[in-house]
Order: C-alpha cells, then structure tokens, then sequence
RNA sequence: GGAGGGGUUCCCGAGCGGUCAAAGGGAGCAGACUGUAAAUCUGCCGGCCAUGCCUUCGAAGGUUCGAAUCCUUCCCCCUCCA
C-alpha cells in the first residue's frame, strides 16, 4: 500500500473574495471534479446574497456537494461538515471524478485533514445552563471553575473567551471529564486522502479590500437587507443563531432592528469582512504544504490548472 | 452684522495648567484556533540610535518653572438672532 494507492483529494483554500467560486467551477471544466462546498454560510439555505452564493446556472456548470443543505434557523457545525465530507469523498471517488473542496472555512478544512477527538456533540441544553451562569458571575469566574475542573484546557484559554470556556465546560457537565483528558486520546482520522493544497492569495491586500468592498455594495445592491427580511419572517430566528452571526447577516439584522443606520450597515458590513479576511490568511500562513497562487493574477486559471495536472500525473 | 458652541493622534471622542504621546470606542496590523469558526479571543497601534529623546492636540504669538489645557490675533465649522 504505496502512497500512490490513496485517491486524491484537492483542497481549494482562500480568503473571501479571491474568485474560489469561480475558479473552482472553471476547473471542474477541465477536470473530473465535484466540488464540495467548505463554507459555514453557504451551507444554508436562501442566505444567497450575502454569502456570495454561485446563483443556480453556475451550480448548475458543475457537481456541487453541500450547499444549501440546512434551513438558517438549525445549526451546522464543523463536526456536521466533517462528518458529510466524509461520507462524499468515497462516493465521488467510487464514482470514478475527483473532490475539489473549496471555500473559506478553514476549520472546517482543519477536521478533514487532521480530523476530529471523540468529543460530545454541542448541547443547547447544557449551554443555556452555562450562558445563565455566565450571565451571573461573568466569563472569568467561569474560566476559575474551569480552571478547578480542567486545568490543562483553561490555561490556555484567556478568561474572556466565552466560546470556548462554555465548550470546555460544556464537554465536562455532559462527560465528567476534563476536555483535555479526552483530547488527548487522540483524533480520530477520516479516510486517508492524499490532499493537493492550493491557496488563492492576494498579492496586494489593498485590492482586495476594495473587492470585498466593492462586493458589498453589490450585495446591498441585489436586495441584501430584503433577503434578511424574508428569512426573519419565514424562520423562526434569533440573532444568536450561526448563521444569523454571519458576516453581512448580522450587521444587516441590526440596521433592521434599527441599531443601524444604513452608512453603518455599509461601513461595519465592509470592515467585518476585512477582518473575516484577514484571519483567512493567518490561517494560511501556517498551513503546511499550501501551493499558493496570487487570485489577483489574469492568469491564474492556467496556473492552478497546469499544477493539478502535474500533480495528479504520478 | 449680532449672540453662543466648536476645531484633539487614520476616524469618532474624552481631557481643560504638571502624574498627557494624551481615556474610551472604531478602523488597521500581528497572532491564537478540536462539534458556534463568516464564530470567539489575545497583543500592538506618533517616531526614534529608546530606563531617554524628538514631533503632535486648527495657525501664529504670548503668560508660566511648566500649556492640549490660560491670554491675544488670525483661519475654518456649527447653532441661534438679524
């Protein structure tokens, strides 16, 4: 069982606004690829607008996995992703095409390639019981209980980062273990792939910023606020939910409730997907073994093309 | 023309004689990241040959041991009365 016996696999990463979208179905014109979707919001059904989603004739140019596959007022997770992408990489390859994930989510893109501990899943139950506490003493205190509990887990968590206290705590209250213990059995690997990593990269940040902002404008454009509108009316949501957090979601479910004016919606809208970006690419910069090509480049088509192809030669 | 209010570091905005390179917020930059990840959190944030020095609080003068803070003139902005 030579390393030439594992399938491959081709992971498209990149920050938003760098064309992943639509490089992704110019390639699978050239290869036997389907593509499945590693983005958090696109997973939701009718948020199009806002998360960028390719419209129904570019969906329909190329094989699609993952996309539009939960209503917003449920919760996907990056265990959900793992789990689904898993369940598809052997039916494509048992198809006889290629998988091409591509997105942004780079946690999502982490599970698949270093997989996932034996956790318990998330517990809405026991995360109320802990918001209400938190609500009580605050984060720090729940960070000290933590620190009794799970030692090893809350010093390397700072006492303010609500997430991932009430997760730590979260798998104690459901296992009676310490998050850490059980962590440190070990990841439970998926199937093995042998991954090709490309990045889209811009190779001026400026440009992109203008993108992202000249995106947004366009967004607003297609009716961004009316798309937000429809969906407080037809789903039962709350601006807690996932995707209700979303970039351009959740400035847009403050301008509606009237936090906002709409130069705000604008202007926070277009800086939080900035920021979005820009933790894209701290990602990046420490992935191992990313071949990386500059998105702002007219050829990068020809490029990413002739390197997959050399890559699946062997 | 008259009466008030105001111009502060990229932006908003505190400061109102020393403890001020100047609170706080935003933006930006860097980083962390195991079932919320388009999330959550951390650090930096005038410059420098750097336990100190230099430039900065509309402009120019002045008072003072010492000014973003007081005085004078000037330039802009806003509100109100004409």
């Amino acid at each position: 069982m030579g390393s030439s016996a594992r399938p491959p696999a081709v992971l498209l990463m990149g920050p938003t606004a760098s064309g992943k979208t639509g490089l992704a179905v110019e390639l699978a014109q050239r290869f036997p690829f389907e593509i499945i979707n590693v983005d958090s919001a696109q997973v939701y059904r009718h948020m199009d607008i806002g998360t960028a989603k390719p419209d129904r004739r570019t969906l329909e140019r190329a094989s699609h996995h993952l996309i539009d596959i939960v209503d917003p007022n449920e919760r996907y997770s990056a265990a959900r992703f793992c789990e689904d992408a898993n369940t598809l990489l052997p039916e494509i390859h048992a198809r006889g095409n290629i998988a091409l994930l591509t997105g942004g989510t780079m946690l999502y893109f982490k599970t698949l390639t270093e997989g996932l501990s034996e956790l318990p899943a998330a517990d809405p139950d026991t995360r109320l019981v802990i918001d209400t506490l938190a609500q009580e003493s605050g984060w720090p205190a729940l960070h000290a209980e933590l620190t009794r509990i799970d030692p090893e887990t809350a010093a390397r968590l700072q006492p303010q980062d609500a997430q991932r206290i009430q997760r730590a705590l979260e798998v104690f209250y459901l296992t009676g273990q310490p998050m850490a213990a059980l962590i440190a059995r070990g990841r439970a690997k998926g199937p093995l792939y042998r991954t090709i990593t490309l990045a889209l990269q811009p190779s001026d940040r400026g440009v992109l910023h203008e993108r992202i902002a000249q995106r947004f404008e366009i967004m607003l454009e297609l009716g961004l606020i009316g798309e937000v509108r429809q969906l407080r009316e037809r789903f039962e949501l709350n601006a807690s939910l996932p995707s209700m957090r979303a970039v351009g979601y959740r400035q847009t479910w403050q301008y509606l409730d009237g936090e906002l004016s709409l130069a705000e919606l604008r202007e926070k809208g277009i800086a939080a997907t900035r920021q979005l970006a820009k933790r894209q690419l701290t990602w990046l910069r420490s992935w191992p073994e990313v071949k990386t090509f500059d998105c702002l480049d007219d050829h990068v088509l020809e490029h990413v093309s002739a390197f997959i192809a050399s890559q699946l030669q062997p």
